[in-house]
RNA sequence: GGUAACGUGGCGGAAUGGUUACGCAGAGGAUUGCAAAUCCUUGUAUCCCGGUUCGAUUCCGGGCGUUACCUCCA
């Protein structure tokens, strides 16, 4: 569509016109997971989000124009303790951590970005960086550890609206003594005997959180890009610090647009470890289909927070179920009108998108063929329908607690019923099916079953 | 304390300087043994107080409220 995309770009806080550095590329980095843990679904709301915006600028630009680079951190400190915990080698937590990952992300329809690299496999890059701030002077080193000097970089603060004097009076981390100022950060530290290390120039030891992300990005789109993302948390100290390292080492202007998810919360309580409320994506494989959730998560606008619950999660496939009857594979090429794609296009706006699938649902379902194949594509664009309807049925069969055999023997006691006009007997059949999930539809003079 | 975001009907959730999408739930109707499903019709909302304006829910200021970030976090 020859119309111009606008993203909320979190640096300034406004919404823009975007236009990517070669008119005809766009390269994008969005923060991925650092495996220490099972993701959970505040993880799957970048995933989704990203993934669209991955998908409309495709769109825009071409299939091939657009690089998406989303990293796996798999070293850092957080690593080290839930290794520990679970009594496990970091090697065998990191790979079972990321095999999850993907397979959430297969669960979630997400598309595989363009590159997905980890930390521990570009560690040089990471040191090569470290040398160059050293030797620019916006770092130094103590005993072993390296700090960034963030006095050096005097637009510090300015994706977070911080100010570092503010940041050093409300200061509350412990501050190293080895540090000059205690909002300086470590680039490089030494690692205890029973930690991963590396050789480095300032000795054994692993880069500090926030250097992959600097390294790999200059490794897959060069030192200055168009769009980092990630979720609203990462706006600090993470970005910040991204920034602060990029530019200073390569002299150059890093991302040009920053684009920030809200939370998911849960009962309007952040969901995190200490309140227990922590949902893992994995928990929903056996109950909802993927589509479901992946609905569910841009059912908000991506920069809104969302309150996430059963019911979201009811509404979400009570509306599938109602799409998948309309749902028509596409013969050829089959084009989304520009209007209904707008929305899309004006800051992802996922809920406007939907309101208007809605509205070719409702034209397709009274409509021809080809309606049902538009209304089939806009809901494919978004990674929605894209399984079969067969496959859609299956997941909801394996989830009954009652076998075809007894479902069609209630039927059949229930139309003896009804022949013999105890509408009663029918009835409470009726409803016994409906508590398991089944639904009866009298059409014509035969009944059928669906699965509610 | 600092920095932000947000406050739209019963609920979820868009948009907008002048008729406030869409979905769910509700109501009425068609249909039905009664239902369900489906279809048709339909009611209901912009936190409060000022200002700008012919006109504000939208812009500005103040208040109240909710939330997040400032420490690991998506």
């Amino acid at each position: 569509m020859n119309k111009d995309i606008y993203l909320t770009n979190s640096l300034g806080g406004k919404k823009e016109i975007f236009k990517p550095i070669d008119p005809n590329k766009v390269k994008m980095y969005v923060c991925g997971p650092t495996v220490y843990d099972d993701p959970h679904i505040g993880n799957a709301r970048p995933l989704v989000v990203f993934d669209i915006l991955f998908k409309v600028l495709k769109c825009k630009y071409g299939n091939k124009s657009v690089t998406y680079v989303r990293n796996i951190t798999d070293i850092d400190d957080k690593i080290i303790e839930s290794a520990k915990q679970k009594k496990i080698s970091i090697d065998i937590l990191t790979k079972n951590i990321t095999n999850s990952f993907h397979n959430d992300c297969d669960y979630l329809n997400c598309e595989k970005p363009s590159f997905e690299p980890k930390a521990t496999e570009n560690i040089s890059l990471m040191v090569e960086m470290i040398n160059v701030l050293l030797k620019n002077k916006n770092a130094y080193e103590k005993n072993s550890h390296v700090y960034f000097d963030v006095s050096s970089f005097k637009d510090y603060g300015k994706l977070s609206n911080k100010n570092i004097d503010e940041l050093k009076a409300g200061a509350r981390v412990e501050v190293s003594e080895n540090k000059k100022n205690p909002e300086d950060f470590v680039l490089w530290k030494p690692s205890n005997k029973d930690e991963p290390s590396w050789d480095s120039p300032w000795g054994k030891g692993r880069p500090g959180w926030h250097l992959e992300c600097s390294a790999m990005s200059k490794k897959y789109l060069g030192d200055t890009f168009d769009i980092h993302g990630g979720g609203r948390d990462l706006i600090f100290p993470h970005h910040e610090n991204e920034i602060a390292q990029s530019r200073c080492a390569n002299n150059k202007s890093f991302s040009n647009y920053w684009i920030h998810n809200g939370f998911i919360t849960i009962a309007n309580e952040k969901m995190a470890k200490s309140q227990g409320n922590i949902f893992k994506i994995k928990d929903f494989y056996q109950r909802y289909n993927g589509q479901v959730l992946r609905l569910a998560l841009i059912s908000t606008h991506y920069k809104q927070a969302m309150d996430w619950s059963d019911d979201l999660l009811t509404q979400s496939k009570k509306t599938l179920d109602k799409w998948y009857e309309c749902q028509k594979k596409p013969e050829g090429k089959v084009l989304i009108p520009d209007d209904d794609l707008i929305p899309l296009y004006d800051d992802l706006n996922t809920p406007g998108y939907i309101s208007n699938i809605h509205k070719l649902y409702d034209k397709a379902a009274k409509g021809s063929d080809k309606d049902k194949e538009i209304f089939t594509t806009a809901c494919n664009f978004i990674g929605l329908l894209t399984e079969p309807k067969s496959k859609w049925q299956e997941f909801k069969k394996n989830i009954l607690e009652i076998s075809e055999e007894e479902i069609l023997q209630k039927i059949k006691d229930r139309n003896t019923a009804r022949d013999n006009k105890n509408y009663q007997l029918a009835d409470e059949i009726r409803n016994e099916l409906l508590d398991k999930g089944i639904l009866i539809e009298d059409k014509d003079d035969k009944t059928t079953w669906k699965i509610k």
